[in-house]
RNA sequence: GGGGCAGUAGGGUAGCCUGGUCCAUCCUAGAGCGUUUGGGACGCUUUGACGGCAGUUCGAAUCUGCCCUGCCCCA
């Protein structure tokens, strides 16, 4: 006998599930001849539209959006001396025009920093061009050496949202780290991935800030994905760039400054968590087909079970609903496993019996079966479509929550860490941390931990017994 | 960064050590025709490949070299 769940490697075997997932449901194709790179199927890149446009509506409630150039002249690059340390390995080169050696070698941006703060430094000239908010959404390039991965370890990032902020003051800078986490929070939300916000080690901080908070996830193997930054630059970037403004009192002052971003690793994060055996789960705030209409035909009452399957897709369209009509001539369980794989959270089912009856079936993706009256059939999917997406999160946050164990010695932190995250005290030093991670294997991915499945206290350092306060250990992405 | 395994049609595999035929093979793959359709339909017909570049050879999926790509394990 087949098994029923086809070719779908289990969840179980994460890493084999992810690699199949991404082409079985047309996610992104990894077969681009380029190592590092891949391309988006058309589904996996309505996904990634639906949901940047998420990202992009909470940024335009007070960001503006821009594009800044793809090059970056080796002169501009070069003037920052611990970001440069940071990326310099990992920096692609134009080095030809042609075949003309350039003048000066133009960086591929691996962020973006070096091409925007010197037209920063043009831009400002008084308080009152402060505070100023921008983003863009853009390619990077990272000449990453470790194993690479699609969507999550990438040589080109192709989806990577970059806020770049300017303040007069520290604390409003500072202030601005704030209002970015919440947005994140947010955003996560909505993809009902549930994350765990936390401040990144000084020796693990983005080069060139003073001090970087990171939004995380859990994934089905538990280790982390780090699935968003925000980064408090001082004004480290600014003496560097010259950005500077006129204060009230005509006296010129260097400006603070904050960086952030999300980059497709977030759609790794809702594949993921939420995905199973028989393939894709979306939440209908990023599924491209919301809904999907099987019609049952069955010999001489097609074209009517047809015709009222048009009525309905009719209906959910100007409802506003993403709906698919699938008429193709294949059995409907063909077509129940297709779109399951896809990951369309409700499937409506019509045959002769829900004519007759003056029904229609729902089926969410999982597995929840309801008859609705065929009148108010639009409010009724619209509360199943609400209560999945709760579902899912509380699904998923459970799930995360499972992952979590608090450990008080190595031992436990090493056996903590082979399920998913440990939470342990640490007295905050890089030898402490060393020895930590020598022992168990996993990170120090941070303190100052905020999540409401965490409870943060102090104790005796794990490591060496002095005072310490909670951080989070785990295997990392 | 270190080590290992692998690339054969849309997908999965055999063949390779020991070079050669008439034909690879399976599928939830493609095209066509017919019968079907409330959880992966069936029959018949048919399409299509040896990761790339060089080399050895009368002849290369198979041998040699280099490169590219993927996956796994370790740091």
């Amino acid at each position: 006998m087949e098994e029923d769940t086809g070719v779908l490697p289990r969840k179980d075997d994460f890493s084999q599930w992810y690699n199949e997932i991404l082409w079985r449901a047309e996610i992104m194709d990894v077969r681009y001849p380029v190592k590092g790179l891949y391309v988006w199927y058309p589904h996996g890149f309505a996904v990634r539209k639906r949901a940047y446009g998420i990202l992009r509506d909470l940024m335009d409630r007070d960001h503006a959006e821009t594009m800044f150039p793809l090059l970056i002249p080796e002169t501009e690059f070069m003037k920052e001396a611990t970001h440069i340390k940071g990326f310099e390995d990992e920096v692609y080169w134009v080095t030809h025009g042609g075949r003309n050696e350039l003048d000066v070698p133009l960086a591929l941006r691996p962020t973006s920093e070096t091409a925007i703060y010197p037209m920063y430094s043009l831009w400002i000239r008084s308080h009152t061009d402060l505070p100023l908010k921008l983003y863009q959404v853009v390619n990077t390039f990272r000449y990453e050496t470790k194993h690479t991965r699609p969507l999550i370890r990438l040589r080109e990032i192709t989806s990577f949202k970059e806020a770049h902020t300017v303040h007069a003051t520290r604390e409003e800078a500072a202030a601005q780290v704030e209002v970015a986490l919440g947005l994140y929070r947010e955003f996560y939300d909505s993809l009902r991935v549930p994350v765990i916000v936390s401040r990144r080690p000084a020796w693990d901080k983005f080069p060139g800030a003073d001090y970087t908070i990171a939004v995380d996830t859990v994934m089905p193997d538990g280790k982390t994905l780090q699935i968003g930054t925000v980064h408090m630059l001082g004004d480290h970037f600014s003496r560097t760039y010259d950005i500077t403004y006129e204060d009230a009192n005509g006296e010129q002052q260097y400006v603070y400054q904050t960086c952030y971003g999300i980059s497709e690793r977030s759609i790794a994060a809702v594949i993921s968590v939420h995905g199973d055996d028989r393939g894709l789960v979306l939440p209908p705030e990023v599924a491209p087909i919301e809904v999907v209409i099987v019609p049952i035909i069955v010999g001489k009452r097609r074209d009517e079970v047809l015709s009222a399957a048009s009525a309905l897709e009719e209906e959910f369209r100007k409802a506003g609903f993403a709906v698919k009509l699938d008429a193709r001539e294949m059995r409907p369980g063909a077509k129940y496993y297709h779109w399951e794989m896809r990951g369309v959270p409700l499937r409506i089912e019509v045959g002769p019996r829900d004519i007759d009856a003056n029904t229609v079936v729902a089926v969410t993706r999982s597995g929840k079966k309801t008859t609705l009256d065929r009148r108010g059939v639009v409010e009724g999917v619209c509360s199943i479509l609400a209560l999945f997406g709760e579902e899912l999160s509380q699904t998923a946050r459970q799930a995360m929550a499972g992952r979590i164990t608090v450990a008080a010695t190595l031992e436990e932190t090493a056996a903590a860490v082979k399920n998913g995250v440990a939470v342990v005290h640490w007295c905050g030093s890089q030898e402490c941390a060393e020895k930590i991670e020598a022992a168990v294997d996993a990170s120090i991915i941070g303190s100052d931990i905020r999540s409401d499945l965490i409870a943060v206290s102090d104790g005796p350092c794990v490591a060496c017994g002095g005072n310490g306060t909670s951080a989070l250990v785990a295997r990392t992405y």
